[in-house]
RNA sequence: GCCCGGAUGGCGGAAUUGGUAUACGCGCACGACUUAAAAUCGUGUCUCGUAAGGGAUGUGGGUUCGACUCCCACUCCGGGCACCA
């Protein structure tokens, strides 16, 4: 008899599929297709985190039973390498990103074909390779020419000691997380992506695909689309009459007779405009510059308390009653929304009662009985605003921009794509807060494209959304120089009868942000002809996180983070999957502990020897109680698979095998459909055993095994017998006896008859097949 | 402050979606095998009670014959955030 012994086989089959390109994706085939998708990682220098293998097992788990079910299957890998903690460390280390990157992608590659996934392997991409970002500098120069790329003034994070602009991310309250110093906002002229001309779209195609409708939610309300009115105020000064007239957006248009109030955003236009007529001036721009020292964090967080400014010497006008009405400015109103200005109700909106509560202003309670004509103009508004779109840094894609005195911003000619991001010394950007390209002058300099005159190539780069918003097109066609994806390929890999990539897991935190950006190019891309659908993913999932043992996240600095490698070599690849997938329900976080893996690892050892006992004995059939459970628990993991309950799909394999373990006969035939509903999860071991059963061909295309319903009645059902709703007895009956003689017998029980002590019954409730509950 | 999740034994969790609360796994205890240990197997393991019974699914209410599940109010934990008119 074999012993198990994980490093071996592991390593036997890992190098089999390899040879054998097992897992390799045909582009043209008569099966039905299915592509399956995980987020592509980012290569960090941590190396890859539990969390990691939680997802890529579960999309592993899918893309090996559709390839049972007769799919061809396209699960793909691949590395999204642009981005901050790399170009940091170079900033830190002067070690060249592209030497990093390797370094980084060449220890997860090692550390996933450990775990045996059954990627695609021949398509592999890199966000950071020409190859590869000549085309997402292509899709933002179509972006440009269709006018959905403009420049604008915004507001950036800046650090005045490292004098650098920040990321949100790099500034921890208020403070540069490099230096620790205050930072501040400074103007800043940077690219813009116009993705709120695709709002309307982005909401209501949500209706047309399969998300997990938390999802679909945060979706929608990060988009926040709303109806309202937009409704005009007059406006009048003490000391003449002004043409001025405040436009306020309001999604309650009917509450407009209680409106005791204006209030504009600090930094909305007109508070400058009417600068001369206001005679506090100096107090309201006293409070402008306030507001503009604080944070987002400061102004939601603790600081709760309402504050604000009124603007004396201006009025206003309530349309609906002609009444007078002040003028405030105030920060809970943001300029970036809506038209930066509302008509405040304090009888109807708690925000505006504090406000007026405060401030004394006038609260009007019986705003309802007065009768509403609609005022102003129906609107639609949403929340979502136009995506940020350049950055002045190293590490990302180059614009490919050329700026002209005469012609103004020319896109760099197609066919001199890609514009390859140059060598640079230093990563860190320069001192005035431009991208360290902006140094390389022989790189900067170049000739219009249109009118051969001077010229300076745009420096800015493209944030590392920009590469994961289009990555699962690349897929289907990774080599292809001549497009971003070829047509035909296109359409067989994303239009099939489900359209799309039929699967998407990921991280809830990337719910929002990632998954709306590539909808809106690939909805950018369909309109321009590109693509051959309106939505990327057909159907969208996620996964909860994986927290270290006191529930905290994993980190670095915390030292509570858990090798993978340390765990492959002790337990095994199979092991961990299967832990993974066993420790908690799949879209919930989950708290680490290693201990625990030994169960999955005597699962395994225990699977080894039922098959070494089967193959010995060699029995013609299965008993009958055995091949009930069998065929039960074939069931349960088909369906458990689908609904990524994955955790009880492994607990039924657990009591099948312990069954299996003492029941004199299991036939070679129904060990082998274990096998293969196993086989998803712990694909080596079970390969091992498959091919100790005489198999010759690799389990992954053997035929998903289908349950025999008759195999899985039962001839006698319990039914549970209540008093007053409590447990007092229960009974086996026939499946086939009538409601009635089923509440007589359960009337007879003699501790229902004890729990009766002689009352007559109020009710008797029967539930098919379950209890009957007796009253009294 | 807002949005989305979550809370069940010593621990991770299960519960046919309103119908036997605690499946499966870890841990622990005892037993078998062994000179012994490991491994493996078996038994037990929410709580109070000798028992009959009673009480438990974060807290407090409600609906219902019946609530972990639905409704209302709250507490704590995780994630996200742009006070969204």
């Amino acid at each position: 008899m074999k012993e198990y012994d994980h490093k071996k086989i592991e390593k036997k089959w890992q190098n089999f599929w390899d040879k054998n390109g097992t897992f390799t994706a045909k582009n043209t085939s008569k099966k039905p297709k299915y592509f399956n998708l995980i987020e592509f990682p980012y290569p960090s220098g941590a190396g890859m985190h539990v969390g990691h293998i939680r997802s890529n097992t579960a999309m592993d788990i899918i893309s090996r039973k559709r390839r049972m079910e007769g799919y061809n299957v396209l699960y793909p890998i691949g590395w999204d390498a642009f981005g901050l903690p790399t170009e940091n460390y170079a900033i830190k280390t002067g070690i060249h990103p592209i030497k990093v990157t390797k370094q980084n992608t060449d220890t997860f590659r090692r550390q996933l074909k450990a775990l045996g996934f059954s990627f695609d392997w021949s398509r592999e991409i890199n966000t950071t390779d020409p190859k590869y970002y000549k085309w997402t500098q292509w899709i933002f120069l179509q972006l440009f020419k269709k006018g959905l790329a403009y420049k604008t003034k915004t507001e950036i994070n800046w650090c005045p000691s490292c004098k650098i602009g920040l990321a949100n991310e790099e500034v921890v309250a208020g403070k540069c997380e490099r230096c620790g110093g205050p930072t501040e906002k400074r103007e800043k002229e940077q690219w813009m992506l116009a993705i709120t001309k695709y709002a309307e779209r982005l909401d209501k195609d949500l209706d047309t695909v399969d998300y997990l409708e938390k999802i679909k939610i945060q979706q929608r309300n990060w988009i926040g689309k709303s109806e309202g009115a937009e409704i005009d105020f007059k406006m009048f000064s003490a000391r003449q009459d002004l043409a001025e007239e405040v436009k306020v957006f309001t999604t309650r248009p009917d509450t407009i007779f209680g409106a005791t109030y204006l209030v504009l955003a600090p930094d909305h236009n007109l508070v400058q405009e009417l600068r001369s007529k206001i005679s506090n001036w100096a107090e309201v721009e006293k409070y402008i510059s306030l507001v503009k020292t604080k944070d987002d964090i400061e102004r939601t967080g603790e600081n709760k308390e309402k504050t604000g400014v009124e603007l004396k010497g201006v009025h206003a006008i309530n349309p609906a009653n002609k009444k007078e009405i002040p003028v405030w400015i105030a920060d809970y109103v943001l300029a970036s929304y809506g038209t930066g200005s509302i008509m405040a109700v304090p009888a109807d909106d708690t925000r505006d009662r504090e406000f007026a509560e405060k401030f004394n202003l006038p609260i009007i309670s019986e705003y309802k009985k007065a009768g509403f004509t609609d005022f102003g103009k129906k609107v639609t508004k949403f929340k979502l605003r136009d995506w940020v779109f350049s950055r002045q840094r190293y590490w990302g894609e180059p614009i490919p921009l050329i700026h002209c005195d005469t012609c103004g911003f020319v896109p760099v000619p197609e066919k001199d794509l890609p514009v390859i991001l140059p060598k640079v010394v230093k990563y860190k950007p320069t001192d005035n807060g431009e991208s360290p390209l902006a140094d390389i002058k022989s790189w900067v300099n170049v000739k219009c494209p249109k009118c051969k005159g001077n010229a300076k190539r745009e420096t800015d780069t493209m944030p590392n959304w920009a590469g994961s918003s289009w990555y699962f097109l690349r897929y289907t066609d990774p080599k292809n120089n001549k497009e971003l994806a070829s047509k035909k390929v296109l359409k067989y890999w994303m239009s099939s009868k489900s359209g799309g990539v039929d699967w998407y897991n990921g991280g809830m935190e990337h719910t929002t942000l990632h998954l709306l950006y590539s909808r809106f190019w690939h909805k950018f891309l369909y309109d321009i002809g590109v693509v051959p659908t309106s939505e990327p993913y057909m159907k969208r999932t996620s996964h909860g996180m994986i927290l270290a043992a006191q529930g905290e996240k994993m980190s670095k600095s915390k030292g509570n983070v858990v090798n993978p490698d340390d765990l492959v070599k002790t337990y095994g690849a199979d092991t961990l999957r299967l832990y993974e997938m066993f420790m908690g329900p799949f879209d919930q976080s989950v708290s680490w502990n290693s201990d625990s893996m030994i169960g999955p690892r005597r699962f395994l050892e225990k699977v080894w020897r039922v098959g070494m006992k089967a193959l010995t004995r060699a029995d013609k059939n299965s008993t009958a109680s055995l091949q009930k459970i069998l065929h039960k628990t074939i069931k349960k993991v088909t369906e458990d698979i689908e609904g990524m309950h994955f955790n009880t799909a492994i607990s039924s394999m657990m009591i099948l095998v312990t069954e299996m373990e003492n029941e004199e006969a299991i036939s070679i035939d129904d060990f082998k459909k274990f096998l293969k509903i196993l086989s998803p999860f712990a694909p080596h071991v079970i390969e091992e055993l498959w091919s100790i059963c005489k198999e010759k061909k690799s389990i992954s295309y053997s035929v998903w095994p289908l349950w025999d319903s008759n195999l899985i009645k039962d001839d006698e059902i319990k039914i549970v017998i209540q008093v007053n709703g409590k447990v007092r007895s229960e009974m086996m009956i026939l499946p086939t006896l009538n409601e009635e003689s089923i509440k007589g017998q359960a009337l007879k029980d003699e501790n229902v008859i004890k729990h009766l002590g002689g009352q007559d019954p109020k009710r008797v409730i029967y539930v098919k097949g379950r209890l009957v509950n007796i009253v009294v």
